[in-house]
This record gives structure tokens, C-alpha cells and sequence, in this order.
DNA sequence: TACCAGGTAAAAA
DNA sequence: TTTTTACATGGT
């Protein structure tokens, strides 16, 4: 079964399909022509598998559904909305774009990344365990957790001559032991929180999808009070899970050095002058790939990052991501400030 | 080998 | 009230 979408204008499906490429093909990933994953359809799984048959100014989507055995008239419906969810496809963008006109570093990086759009999980469980997960820890060693912790633990769907895995339910994981999540190399303290949260989703005590449609200064403080979820967790998870722009994980070391890369200053600067790192973290080489040689100014404080968010208004979350894209896509050199 | 990596809660001071 | 500590895996 296919699907057709038409997202609002612009739409890059490349750039907005990038964040993925690399990503474990039994699981998500985008491959420079097909993004997809498993969704739930009702209470069936499906593979999806999205590409672009269109342009950024005249974006048309081309959903494969598989397998393809009919789905109830709800069932589509709500698949078709989790697909647009999944890359924000209605959002409109002008006032971001406008916003990012006033900012040098943010308008080239803008007009680079035309019709970039953030993509949000399919639930809001999906982000705050993927958050829980990658506390503390290097991205590559959260990731090799979540992958195993989906292969073991998420329903497995044959499709299309291949084998997926969908993310674990909240029942499946709340109902889990500590140790099994262990196993997934999950630390003691994660485990209790993964299975916590989800056991409250599960149980209908904790609404996610409910929360989601408050303001984001009333969420903050409904995810913090959780076990487990600090202010970083929540705010990567209202980021990631529920499309609040607004949200701005400041203390977030990738963030502050993003902001580093793109506003911090290549000298150091004169005695007195206010706390911008002088470090310098010189940059590895990505395989196979030819960098620049330059080397670009280290992490910002948190502080400085919320002092120089302060200017993107309600757009401190797409603007941030817009920077990740940018780097993601090598195109940094273009965009930095003198 | 040691240390850091997109934090947090609980213990100790 | 503020500071320190334990924690898990992957990369360097």
C-alpha cells in the first residue's frame, strides 16, 4: 500500500532525513533516497518507508506501507498522522525563518538548510527513554544501549523480505526487571527510571500524549518531578518527543559546543572580557571525509549558550538543530562567524 | 590505562 | 544548603 503526502512548504526530505543516515537498518534509518521504521498502525505494526517525489518548493512524500494488508479506517487515519508528526510535515516555518533573518550566523545558516524541519519521535516515551538512556554517557555507547534494548525488547516485524524492530511498548518495558534491563548495559539507576516511567505510562497514571498539549513552562516541571528526569532529561525530551521549539537544553554539552563552534570567537579574547571559552578543541577528522583545517573554539558555558539562545525567541529548539544539520552536513565553514 | 562522554539522585559535608 | 560520589559503555 502507498500513501501520498503533501507537506507544507519548503520541505527538504534530504535534510530533514539526515539525522538518520547511519542508523541501525533493522530499526530507522535513511539511506539518501528512503528513510524508514516500524510505526504502529492501531495495534498493528507497519514498516514505512518514506521518499521524496517532489522539490523543496513542491515537496510530495511517497509513503510504502508494508505488509500491505488493509488497515481499519482508524488504524490509517492515525498512521497518517503519526507520519506527519514524525517530520513535522504541517509545520510553517516562515516565522522561524524570519526570526533567523535577524541573526547573522543563524540567517546563513537558514538559507543554506531551506525547508529543514526537526523530526519528532512517534511518541513521547520514545524520547524520554532514549533521554533516560543517553545521560551522562558518550552518544555512541547510549546508542549501542537503545539498539539492544529495542532488538531485545521491542516487537520484531517481518516485512518486505527484511526483519524490524519497533520501539518497546511502556507495558513491555515497565513490566521488565531491573536486571533485564542490565542487560542491555543500562546502569542500575537508568534501569529503575526506564522501567519506572514506562510502568506509570503504562498504567495510564502518566499521560505523555496529554502533557504534550500544555505550554512548555507547565511540562518542565510535571517531567522533572519524575524519578530520573532532570531538567536536561525533559528538555530533551519536549525537543525530541513533543516538537516544543521553545525548548532549549542549555546545559546540554553538545549544544554548548555547537554554539561554541558557530558564536564563539577563533582568538582568545581581551583580558576582562566576558566568559567566553578560549579553549580550543581540535577536531577529529571524520572518516573518509575531508575537513577544513581549522580549529574551532570549544564549549560555551551554559550560561553564555542561554545569554546567546536569548535572541531566538520561541525557536531556541529549531535553531539549535538547524546548527547540528549544518555541522551533520559539512557545511559549517560556510556559515561561522568571523 | 586512564579519562571523558549531550546527568541524576542520593550521600556526605 | 551545598558539594561530592557512583554509575554503565564506547572511543581515544
Amino acid at each position: 500500500m502507498k500513501l501520498a503526502f503533501r507537506p507544507r512548504a519548503p520541505f527538504d526530505f534530504h535534510l530533514s532525513a539526515l539525522i538518520f543516515s547511519g542508523g541501525d537498518p533493522e530499526i530507522q534509518a535513511y539511506d539518501g533516497q528512503r528513510y524508514w521504521r516500524v510505526l504502529r498502525a492501531g495495534d498493528e505494526l507497519r514498516l514505512v518507508r518514506i521518499r521524496s517525489r517532489g522539490t523543496t518548493a513542491r515537496p510530495r512524500l511517497e509513503v510504502e506501507v508494508a505488509p500491505g494488508r488493509k488497515l481499519s479506517a482508524p488504524a490509517l487515519d492515525g498512521l497518517r498522522h503519526a507520519l506527519e508528526e514524525l517530520f513535522n510535515l504541517r509545520l510553517d516555518l516562515t516565522p522561524f525563518y524570519h526570526m533567523a533573518a535577524g541573526d547573522p550566523v543563524l540567517a546563513r545558516v537558514a538559507a543554506r538548510l531551506l525547508g529543514l524541519r526537526n523530526s519528532t519521535t512517534p511518541t513521547p516515551h520514545e524520547a524520554l527513554v532514549n533521554a533516560i538512556i543517553e545521560q551522562q554517557i558518550s552518544l555512541r555507547a547510549a546508542w549501542s544501549m537503545q539498539r539492544r534494548m529495542i532488538k531485545t525488547y521491542g516487537e520484531a516485524l517481518e516485512a518486505a523480505g527484511g526483519k524490524y524492530y519497533a520501539f518497546p511498548t511502556p507495558a513491555k518495558l515497565g513490566s521488565l526487571l531491573v536486571d533485564e534491563l542490565k542487560a542491555c548495559g543500562l546502569s542500575t539507576r537508568k534501569a529503575e527510571y526506564v522501567i519506572g516511567v514506562s510502568g506509570q505510562i503504562a498504567s495510564g497514571k502518566l499521560n505523555l500524549e496529554a502533557m504534550r498539549r500544555l505550554p512548555s513552562a507547565e511540562i518542565l516541571p510535571r517531567l522533572t518531578a519524575l524519578r530520573g528526569i532532570g531538567r536536561w532529561t525533559a528538555e530533551m525530551t519536549m525537543l525530541r518527543g513533543m516538537a516544543k521549539y521553545d525548548a532549549f537544553p542549555a546545559d546540554d554539552l553538545g549544544l554548548r559546543r555547537l554554539i561554541g563552534n558557530f558564536y564563539g570567537r577563533k582568538r582568545r579574547e581581551p583580558p576582562g572580557a566576558p566568559a567566553s571559552t578560549p579553549e580550543r578543541r581540535p577536531r577529529r577528522p571524520a572518516p573518509g571525509q575531508k575537513q577544513p583545517a581549522i580549529r574551532l573554539p570549544g564549549p560555551v558555558s551554559a550560561e553564555e549558550a542561554r545569554r546567546i539562545a536569548e535572541s531566538w525567541g520561541e525557536w531556541k529548539g529549531l535553531a539549535i538543530y538547524y546548527l547540528l544539520v549544518t555541522r551533520l552536513a559539512g557545511l559549517e565553514a560556510q556559515a561561522q562567524l568571523g
